[in-house]
DNA sequence: ACCGATAGGAAACAATGTAACACTATCCGC
DNA sequence: GCGGATAGTGTTACATTGTTTCCTATCGGT
């Protein structure tokens, strides 16, 4: 069975992305109220770049972003530190093979984060999906080299649908 | 079936590592050799510093740990370069999780490369295993979402035998 | 001898990420 | 309301990781 997905990983070419931006940020103010945090206006700053596309961004550019929109130019470390936050509240994921931060577009339970992202080499974009079968493959081979796993990080690279077909 | 092992991706905390090296680059030669490329001084010294422990390490420690041997520092771009050529022989692999390198101590097939990378957080010892069935099913949830990938990188964090025993 | 491919030295730079310290804001218990 | 604890931010400087550019050398084949 093609497990269904409730809403496709990757967003249409040409969605209206508005509403994806609006509810990461209700999500966001949720999670951080849910462990007595705060969405400041720094962080939700931070929080709108990130999740202005559905693409990986590096924090040097959403630092340069944000200069460009707001006269004063913040410090790297600002950036970092806006981003653990969110990163913490599971909000914002990083992409670990290129050193780039993407917004998590869907309401999942990130405790554990058993989900495997995708990342177009073609556009650039980035999703997640469920895989409780892959991890479990390789929980077992992990325990069968006799290694207890904590955490396992897989990022796949490829093409997505609409960058599929138009190659 | 619980698939054995030839040998046991974690070595033995105190094995005697000598055959590992030598093993690593008599199979570098090949590689590089293979390809009509050359195993030079500055390739070979680089490969000693990653193949001297089964942890990863930095392209700076490299650097560092050959500038204390040889009076002369080299600049970054040589070690770099050198490991460029180690990546593309196969002899050595990237963490990309935490941008370090580590010595492929298997002769196996890297065309293809699906085969998933054990990280202890203890002792820093990195391992490789085979995972045939974890990387069928990440591909199969990647076409689920439409997904073609062309590459998956499986990082697991956690405990080696000897550290898992330990703790 | 000459050519293209392979290899590497040197200097500067680019990109990514942190440490240390000072300060303000907010919340909670009394 | 006061005082301490925690959360949040600014500023400066620094650390780590990786690259661009230009030039020189070496090797193998013709």
């Amino acid at each position: 069975m093609r497990r269904p997905q409730s809403a496709p990983p990757f967003p249409a070419p040409g969605h209206d992305h508005g509403p994806c931006v609006k509810e990461t940020l209700a999500r966001a103010a949720e999670a951080f109220e849910a462990n007595g945090l705060r969405l400041t206006p720094l962080r939700r700053r931070v929080l709108e770049e990130v999740a202005a596309s559905h693409h990986a961004i590096g924090a040097y550019e959403i630092l340069e972003r944000l200069a460009r929109k707001e006269t004063t130019r913040m410090a790297p470390i600002s950036v970092y530190r806006a981003l653990e936050a969110l990163l913490d509240a599971g909000v914002v994921h990083r992409l670990e093979s290129r050193n780039a931060y993407f917004a998590c577009h869907a309401r999942h339970d990130h405790s554990g984060a058993r989900r495997i992202v995708l990342a177009c080499e073609r556009c650039a974009t980035v999703a997640e999906v469920a895989a409780p079968v892959a991890f479990d493959a390789i929980d077992g081979a992990a325990s069968d080299a006799g290694f207890r796993s904590t955490r396992a990080l897989v990022e796949v690279a490829g093409l997505c649908t609409a960058c599929a077909a138009a190659a």
